[in-house]
DNA sequence: TAGATTGTTAATCGATTAACAATC
DNA sequence: TAGATTGTTAATCGATTAACAATC
C-alpha cells in the first residue's frame, strides 16, 4: 500500500547529522572564497575520514569530480535541498524560560531558515510581551496558531514533568516533528519525528570519562 | 607504561549516555517511592530494550537479582558512583550572551553536581555583574580562576568564530573537559575531551526527515 | 600523459538483540 | 516448587574504513 515500486537505499542514521556538519563547513569555505574542495580536505576539517564523506554523499548522488574533488558552491546547493534548507521552516517555542527564550533567539536557527514564529508559556505575566519582535503567547492560544500559521515545527523547552503534556497536546494540534530539550524520553506515535538535546547527559559523560582512569572503577574500557 | 595489568573490557561508546538515562529514570522512580524494577519495565519507560540496558549494566558489575529486578535505590547509587556523579564538578561558562547565562541557570546542571563557579566574557559592560549570583568575569582572569579554583570543565558558549581560540586558550590552562556548544568542530590534543551539544544540526535533521517523502528526493531511506 | 581524487566494493569493526541457562 | 527475571552467549544487524578501479 504505501511502498512504492521505487528502489529504497538505505543509509546510516549518523548520515544526515555529517551532512549537515558538511554543509557548515561549506559555507563557511564559501564565504571565505573556496571553490573546490576534496574529501581529504573537509575530513581535516571536520574529523572525519574522507571515505565516510565519499560514502555519505554516494548515497544521494554524484557531486564531484575525480581528480577534482568538489564545488563548494554546488555541493552547497545539493545539501541545502537535500537537507530540506531551501525553504523557510515556521517554528514555534513551548516554554518562556531562560532556555526557551535563548533557544528563541539563537542566531543559528534563523540562519537556516527555522523562524521561530512565536513562544508559548502559561505564565501570565510573560504572556502579551515580546523577545526581539516574537511574540509569547498563552498556550491556550497554541492550536489556533498552529492551524493558522500551518506550523509544522515546535521546539519543547518546558520543565520535564510537563513536556510529555506538552507534547501530546502539540500531536493532537497537528505538529510533526518535535526537537525536544526537557530531559526526558517522550511518547509519541510514529508519525511524529522526535529528537532530543540533553544538556546534562553530555556533561555527565564528560564526568565519567574523568572519572574512569582514576581508579575509581572495577572494570575500564578502552 | 601506562597499561595496567588489569584487564580492561570494551564496550560501546553508548552505553554512557544511556546509563545517564538510567540513572535519570531511577531517580525519578525513587522519588515516587518505587523501590524495585525489572530491566523490561525501565525499557518501557525509555524506549530501550531490556535486553540492552542488562547488557549495558554488565559491564559494571552485577546489580540485579534473578526473579526480583534491581533494587533502585541500590542501583541508583552504583550509576551515581560509575558517572563519578558523587561528587561535586566545579565547572566554568565562557560566553555570557543569551545561550551562555541560559545554560548558567540550568536547573539540571546544580542537581548533578555540576557547580557553575564564575561565567567570562569580553563585554566590559557584562563584566562585574552577576547572574543568579554567578559572577560574570573578564576572560583575562580566567587563567587564574582556573588554577585558584582547580576548575577542570568549562562549557563553550561563544560565537563559532570564536570557539576554536578559546578551546585552546582553555586547554592552555589546564582544562580536561569541555562541553561545546558552538557550531564548529574544535580541535585539541588527545588528553582533553570533548563534547558538543548542536542545536541546530538536530533541527536540520528534523527538516530532513520532514522532507524525504514528500517526493524530494531521488534516493529515499528507509 | 601523469597525478589526483572520486565513487564503490568488500572487509572489518562495533552495537544491538533474541534467546536461554542460571538462579532468586 | 513455579514463576520471574537476571546475566551472558551467540547471532544479527548496522556503520566505518581501506583499498582500488574508474576517470577527470
Amino acid at each position: 500500500m504505501s511502498s512504492s515500486k521505487r528502489k529504497r537505499y538505505k543509509f546510516p542514521k549518523t548520515t544526515v547529522e555529517r551532512l549537515s556538519y558538511y554543509f557548515r563547513a561549506l559555507e563557511e569555505m564559501a564565504k571565505r572564497g573556496i571553490d573546490t574542495i576534496s574529501s581529504e580536505a573537509l575530513g581535516n576539517k571536520l574529523n572525519i575520514k574522507s571515505s565516510q564523506i565519499r560514502k555519505d554523499l554516494s548515497y544521494f548522488g554524484y557531486f564531484g569530480k575525480r581528480g577534482m574533488g568538489y564545488d563548494v558552491r554546488y555541493l552547497l546547493k545539493e545539501l541545502r535541498y537535500i537537507l530540506g534548507l531551501d525553504r523557510e521552516w515556521p517554528v514555534i517555542v513551548v516554554g518562556a524560560g531562560h532556555l526557551g527564550l535563548a533557544i528563541s533567539r539563537y542566531p543559528g536557527f534563523d540562519m537556516r531558515g527555522f523562524s521561530i514564529k512565536a513562544i508559548f508559556d502559561m505564565d501570565t505575566e510573560k504572556v502579551g510581551t515580546d523577545i526581539d519582535g516574537i511574540p509569547i503567547k498563552h498556550v491556550d492560544e497554541m492550536e489556533h496558531f498552529i492551524r493558522e500559521n500551518e506550523i509544522e515545527m515546535a521546539i519543547i523547552a518546558v520543565p520535564a514533568e510537563h513536556a510529555q503534556n506538552v507534547a501530546d497536546t502539540l500531536a493532537a494540534e497537528g505538529i510533526k516533528a518535535i526537537l525536544n530539550f526537557a530531559p526526558v524520553t517522550l511518547k509519541a506515535e510514529d508519525d511524529i519525528r522526535i529528537l532530543s538535546v540533553d544538556l546534562t547527559t553530555k556533561l555527565e559523560a564528560l564526568a565519567y570519562y574523568m572519572s574512569f582512569n582514576k581508579d575509581k572503577l572495577w572494570k575500564i574500557i578502552n
